[in-house]
RNA sequence: GCGCCUGUAGCUCAGGGGAUAGAGCAACGGUUUCCGGUACCGUGUGGCGGGGGUUCGAAUCCCUCUAGGCGCGCCA
């Protein structure tokens, strides 16, 4: 369906060209004085200087021929050479006619599906989730769903850390405690078992200790790398133990990250990336972009009109092992392959950037990706904590991702509890659904690149800015429904009638909101910014909470009002939860 | 040292060339013949870190200073 904001600026263009200037001048915004008009148009100021003329003489001349058309109720030149548009109930009413009869509620589908891969979420095997993993969780979730929304084909891979001395340390650690299994008996020819020797919680316990003996035992570290080095070679035990520690936490980390409710498409790691480094090396060689610099392979990525010197890309250490990099260029390689990407987005803490910025460089100088491929880097800030420090246990540690969630579920369980309509057994499952919209909607609001403060108490409000009050009011509106289901027999999917003119100052503003959902997603989705959804739906939900305040939908007698009534409430609830869906959470039928 | 990012009401954050800079929280005061008052309405608060510049017009663009955060080839 075609915007509100672009019928409107159609007919502004066209009065311009009919006053004898430039359709160009004629861009048309949200008003930013609401008292005096819905929309403000302030071309004529801009187009002064090309038709040297007061602004005012162009914008009344405009003014003159936009009044002939019928979507305005009223269009005014003002002091400098404002143009204030003021639209007529009647166009409102039937523009939400027509979207409340569209199943994509207005949103327009791309006509040119992108193929795009997100890379987020980089757990790490073996180690439990923690905050530091919420935001690329929740950012790439929404980024994901904004994109898929909009008719994108959006594939999820989470790029799991599971190569690499890590997993060195959990073998050498393995082999301290439990030195008879038969993963480290070289001479061992059967077959192995299939139970894994450890749980995931003593994989969780390990991986820290063996971390911790590494820096200060130099001799168990060297064991380690010996054992990295191994597994990378293929040795047979330490593969079949590899795929243990893969198994058992990958089956955990599903587990929390559908709690989120995040899910991945693919769950790719670094150890797939492995077998596409040695061509990947051995063409950049041979096509000279790669070459030895004190010992070490690097691909220089420095640009002549860079402010600042950006450091070559290294490939290959100066003992031939692969880096961070590699395995990122070699997983590039692998993307291409199997998928041919429009774009690859990253959603990762912002402190990488260098990184990213040459592993791109260096992905396009070698010819891994051809230059119509998209690199987006989407950097996201700290979560921090109210000293405005990085978030930490009240002891000081790293907080788990499981307990912080359990706080938020714990405090919301308080205070859906105290509501005495509520019934406790639903209590608990009510409130991790709205604990998840805290979470998530607090994270969410904010801009990605900025670091942010994790406040419990204030994401758990019903009021404000939050994700309970937006489900709050969606709750509110399934509750209004509902009654009128029970009163009429009318189920709530077929409730209402024909959208008329808005009947207050209050439905007025919120049926012009209404209409700018498709408008919202789809700036949103160009700047990657979920916190414009959470914006715009905030607006909608308090547009909302003021109409219904003052209008009796219910009582009302006016037949035609009132379905005209149930239908707009039945559309800003479905757009609600279209949008609330796009960020990645839900919402109960009762709070 | 070089570079990047951030600095907007007491607090948490929007706004990224245009008209009186906006929300929420906190504070205070109202609203219930009730479709969920975990709501709604109202009141006060800053001139956007400092300074200079471009522009008819600057929180918004440029320069500079300052404070804080972060990054800078053999970690990931």
């Amino acid at each position: 369906m075609k915007k509100i904001i672009e019928d409107i600026n159609e007919a502004a263009a066209d009065a311009f060209e009919k006053a004898g200037y430039d359709r160009k001048y004629a861009r048309v915004t949200l008003s930013n004085r609401p008292d005096l008009a819905e929309y403000q148009c302030n071309g004529a100021l801009a187009a002064a200087k090309e038709y040297h003329k007061a602004p005012i003489m162009i914008a009344e001349s405009v003014v003159e021929e936009m009044k002939k058309s019928a979507i305005f109720s009223s269009v005014e030149a003002v002091k400098p050479g404002f143009i204030n548009i003021t639209v007529t109930p009647d166009y409102v009413a039937s523009y939400l006619e027509k979207m409340s009869h569209d199943d994509e509620l207005s949103v327009n589908k791309t006509t040119d599906p992108k193929t795009i891969i997100i890379d987020y979420g980089g757990a790490n095997v073996a180690k439990p989730l923690h905050v530091g993993h919420l935001r690329s969780a929740v950012i790439g979730e929404a980024i994901k769903r904004m994109e898929r929304r909009l008719g994108n084909k959006v594939i999820g891979d989470v790029h799991l850390g599971d190569w690499g001395l890590q997993m060195g340390l959990i073998i050498t650690e393995l082999q301290e405690r439990q030195p008879d299994l038969p993963y480290f008996d070289e001479s061992y020819t059967g077959e192995y078992p299939e139970e894994a020797p450890f749980t995931i919680s003593e994989l969780e316990e390990i991986y820290p200790c063996a971390s911790g003996k590494s820096k200060t035992d130099d001799s168990y570290k060297a064991r380690a790398l010996e054992a990295t080095a191994e597994l990378q070679r293929g040795r047979r035990g330490y593969r079949a133990l590899w795929k243990h520690i893969m198994n058992v936490s990958l089956a955990d980390l599903h587990k929390n990250y559908s709690r989120l409710n995040v899910s991945f498409d693919l769950w790719k790691g670094e150890s797939d990336a492995q077998p596409y480094i040695a061509p990947m090396v051995e063409k950049m060689k041979k096509d000279g972009y790669a070459y030895m610099d004190q010992g070490a392979l690097i691909v220089d990525v420095a640009e002549p009109d860079d402010k600042k010197e950006v450091p070559p890309c290294m490939i290959l250490k100066s003992d031939g092992a692969s880096l961070y990099t590699t395995t990122d260029l070699a997983t590039i390689v692998q993307r291409e392959e199997d998928y041919h990407p429009d774009e690859i987005i990253y959603v990762v803490d912002k402190r990488q950037e260098m990184h990213f910025i040459q592993t791109f460089r260096c992905a396009r100088k070698c010819g891994i990706v051809g230059p119509d491929m998209k690199f987006t880097f989407i950097g996201f800030g700290t979560m921090n904590g109210k000293d405005g420090k990085p978030f930490k246990t009240r002891e000081g540690g790293v907080m788990r991702l499981e307990t912080l969630i359990k706080d938020i579920d714990d405090e919301m369980y308080k205070k859906i509890v105290e509501n005495r309509s509520v019934r406790d057994k639903d209590a608990e499952e009510t409130a991790e659904v709205v604990g998840l919209s805290a979470l998530k909607y607090g994270d969410l609001q904010n801009q990605a690149s900025k670091d942010y403060i994790f406040d419990i108490d204030r994401f758990t409000s019903f009021e404000g800015n939050t994700g309970p009050y937006i489900l709050y009011t969606i709750v509110r509106i399934k509750s209004i429904l509902n009654k009128y289901a029970e009163e009429t027999g009318i189920a709530p999917d077929e409730a209402g009638g024909k959208i008329i003119a808005a009947s207050s100052d209050a439905e007025k503003k919120l049926m012009l909101q209404a209409g700018r959902y498709n408008e919202a997603l789809e700036d949103a989705c160009a700047e990657y910014a979920p916190h414009r959804v959470c914006a715009y739906i905030y607006e909608l939900a308090n547009d909302f909470n003021s109409f219904y305040h003052d209008t009796k939908i219910l009582s009302e007698e006016n037949e035609e009002r009132k379905n005209s009534w149930i239908s707009e409430i039945r559309l800003v609830k479905d757009i609600l939860e279209d949008a609330i869906d796009v960020l990645g959470f839900s919402a109960p039928d009762r709070m």
